[in-house]
DNA sequence: AATCCCAAGATTTTT
DNA sequence: TCTTGGGATT
């Protein structure tokens, strides 16, 4: 049976439907619908978790469908912890059974599984960013010619290579075609030949790096049918959420999933795609009916986030860009307050007035939890933290360095993945003098070398030392330390995770050492190091796993996660002001959001002008940061900006053009209003028409007015469509893709513009 | 081999 | 400006 998209208005069983009633139309159709591709196209706001919550619920209720064959894909493991949540909150116990992961977490268990398919030997480790630079850096160090190189522009340039599924030789043959250079001035030549030694590495190490996780993945789906129709059981309905922020790599393991069953419900949104520099791909969602002709499509177009204000300028903003799907997200919620920009002289101001401004909201009775600020990069956190400290408004930073990227936590966990395999040199090479045990620089170079020379794998250069060192010092303290791991090797194997993580900590002299240290820097590893402990010790009491599936959670867990450790020494206040990235920010929504930083440089961010693809992604983001604010936004640039130590003018950013004159309420460092916005009746410059109100279009004449989607002729260009509107009046501007001479920006004042 | 000091790079975004 | 890593110094 094939559920179309049900035009019916809802009958009575519906209202009375707990699966159904709270839903509207649109997302009703999509949780009806039952076999066969489908594209769920969800604007921001529009209960796109809610749709697939309940359309998972349905199936199983309505149609039987057994938990064990739902597959359900996120993008992150928050979202899908989240999830999985409200199905069981739905449905109950039997939602423990449905498979709920992200793309990474899937693969792994597929691996973890099958891998000896595709050549991997079972415990095989897995490398974060951290560890591929290890190697890297260790590997152009063997090499003559290659010091120079730069292994995060090569890392960089490895990472966009496998996530488009490419060997190094598919690398060299493709690379060298298009361009000489790469982006980083890289020769092809150099890569590839990087690139080869660096997965010849990963493989003595037994260890996949976060691509492969993906990419093996697929190599078993394609060299093990048997194993790609066992997965393809467990997964005979497939949701992937935030389809536009699908890689190629991704992309085909859908592909493969859905092949047999088609039962493949892809959800997202083409104007929330932020990740294209992680080699994500639009086009997979703009393409999906290309990709998958029967395919029913749902739009969720009703926006339930945010007030009126806000969704206005969203959708003003995203109409600038061209070669989108077309989609008119409609606002449900009041007009409520005008957006506000505010003009900082510089970046201490700005986040000044962000405190000031948080003061005053809270003094109305808003939560700090409520408040959002949101950046474009990291490095502006720091004087926003300042400022909110400053003001005693306690504030929580997402994302940064993750709690499994510190220091310490990341030694005792490479103390545990050499104790569980011999062949992870960068682990070994990694713990072999921490905390310092006299064996230094020299030594280490020297065992490395002698592996290489032999063909070894650097734990077993360790105990050949003798011969590897001569009659050194130091050999005996190689044997001791081979001695201590061998030990640690055997604990693994006998103790429980947390009593491993505590015998790492004692056996090694690490805490020892951090306690003879002093410091308050030392004060504060220790304090993490406890706190990894219980981490250790609650998770083994939740999953009763064993130390090595521990690490493979940590392995996939990012600093945004909630499930990550806060620090031990960052208390966490119940009520904070959220700091974060844009990007870390899709998929969450506040009462309360500041965008900072609205400026030229900044976003869009100095290294994204250089083609339209870029700008339009960095206009998505700020779409994406536009649209997580439910009551009250607030839009700040400065006038100039501090960066690297220099202070520089700043712009404001061009996507404040973007908007319709008077959108913003201009106010000043007391929220007084500055300039008459929408809701004020003397604009200083125009009169203004609210878009609320919108002119009625299909009047010619000196006033007229055009609307994204717009068939138009232009005497010159020709045929074309009206992808964006700006401007009032005499500078109204529209954009218009012409089909022959592409997108242009035109004063309708003077293109002469005819409605075809 | 450990410590200290200076220079250079970082600041796009992350599973 | 801050952090990191490398090199010189002991």
């Amino acid at each position: 049976m094939r559920t179309t998209s049900a035009a019916a208005s809802p009958s009575a069983p519906d209202r009375a439907d707990p699966l159904l009633a709270p839903l509207n139309e649109a997302q009703r159709a999509a949780v009806r619908h039952l076999e066969g591709p489908a594209l769920v196209v969800a604007g921001a706001g529009s209960g796109k978790t809610r749709t697939v919550v309940h359309r998972i619920a349905y199936l199983l209720r309505e149609h039987a469908v057994l938990p064990q064959q739902v597959l359900a894909v996120t993008f992150t493991n928050k979202a899908a912890s989240e999830l999985k949540e409200r199905v069981l909150e739905l449905i109950g116990p039997a939602a423990r059974d449905l498979w709920v992961a992200t793309f990474h977490g899937a693969c792994l268990r597929v691996l973890r599984t099958f891998g000896d398919r595709v050549g991997l030997v079972s415990g095989f480790a897995i490398y974060d960013d951290g560890d591929q630079l290890d190697l890297l850096k260790s590997l152009l160090r063997t090499v003559r010619g290659l010091e120079e190189a730069n292994p995060r522009a090569l890392r960089a340039a490895i990472d966009r290579a496998k996530s488009n599924l490419w060997t190094p030789e598919r690398f060299a043959a493709e690379a060298s075609t298009h361009f000489g250079r790469d982006a980083a001035g890289l020769s092809v030549e150099l890569v590839a030949e990087v690139f080869a030694r660096y997965e010849a590495r990963l493989r003595q190490s037994n260890a996949v790096d976060f691509n492969d996780i993906l990419g093996r993945t697929v190599e078993l789906f394609e060299h093990a049918p048997d194993v790609l129709d066992l997965v393809q059981q467990r997964a005979v309905f497939i949701h992937v959420d935030e389809y536009q922020d699908t890689n190629p790599a991704q992309y085909r393991l859908t592909r493969a999933l859905a092949d047999k069953y088609r039962n493949l419900m892809a959800v997202g949104d083409p104007d929330q795609g932020i990740y294209s520099f992680r080699s994500a791909d639009i086009r997979n969602i703009l393409d999906f009916q290309r990709d998958y002709e029967d395919a029913c499509v749902y739009r969720l177009e009703l926006n339930y986030r945010s007030a009126g204000s806000v969704l206005r300028i969203a959708n003003a903003l995203i109409q600038h860009n061209v070669g989108r799907l077309e989609k008119d997200l409609r606002a449900t919620k009041e007009e409520g307050a005008p957006v506000r920009l505010y003009r900082a002289n510089d970046h201490r101001a700005e986040a000044d007035f962000v405190a000031r401004t948080v003061q005053r909201l809270q003094g109305e009775g808003v939560r700090l939890a409520d408040c959002a600020v949101l950046y474009r990069t990291n490095a502006q956190s720091r004087v926003l933290e300042e400022a909110l400290r400053r003001a005693g408004l306690p504030a929580v930073i997402v994302g940064g360095v993750g709690f499994y990227e510190r220091r310490e936590v990341k030694d005792v966990l490479a103390y545990t993945r050499a104790a569980l395999n011999a062949a992870d040199d960068v682990a070994w090479r990694r713990v072999l003098n921490r905390p310092k045990r006299g064996i230094g620089q020299t030594s280490e170079q020297a065992l490395a070398a002698y592996a290489q020379r032999h063909g070894l794998r650097f734990a077993d250069a360790l105990r050949a030392a003798a011969e590897a060192l001569g009659g050194t010092a130091t050999v005996g303290r190689v044997r001791a330390f081979v001695a201590l791991m061998d030990d640690l090797a055997e604990a693994a194997d006998t103790l429980a995770a947390s009593q491993f993580v505590s015998a790492v900590l004692d056996q090694t002299g690490y805490l020892q050492a951090l306690r003879d240290e002093g410091s308050h820097e030392s004060l504060s590893r220790l304090e993490n190091l406890a706190e990894l402990v219980s981490a250790v010790a609650e998770w083994e009491s939740e999953s009763g796993g064993s130390i090595a599936d521990f690490l493979d959670e940590a392995a996939l867990m990012t600093s945004v996660d909630d499930r990550a450790v806060q620090a031990a020494n960052e208390v966490v206040p119940d009520d904070a002001v959220t700091l974060m990235t844009l990007h870390n920010a899709k998929g969450l929504e506040f009462p309360v959001v500041f965008l900072v930083g609205l400026e030229e440089q900044l976003l869009p961010h100095r290294s994204a002008t250089g083609s339209l693809q870029e700008i339009e992604e960095e206009r998505r983001l700020l779409y994406v940061g536009i649209t997580r604010a439910q009551e009250q936004l607030f839009m700040i640039n400065c006038a100039s900006r501090m960066t690297f130590g220099r202070t520089e003018f700043a712009r404001p950013s061009r996507f404040l053009e973007d908007l319709p004159k008077g959108a913003l309420q201009e106010i000043d460092v007391l929220g007084q209003v500055l300039s008459e916005g929408p809701s004020g009746q003397a604009a200083p410059r125009q009169s203004w028409s609210a878009p609320s109100a919108p002119a009625p279009t299909g009047t010619d004449g000196p006033g007229i007015s055009y609307r994204g989607g717009e068939k138009v002729r232009h005497p010159k260009f020709g045929a074309g469509t009206v992808v964006g509107v700006s401007g009032e009046g005499a500078r109204a501007e529209v954009t218009v893709v012409f089909r022959e001479a592409g997108a242009k920006r035109l004063l309708v004042r003077f293109a002469s513009l005819e409605r075809a």
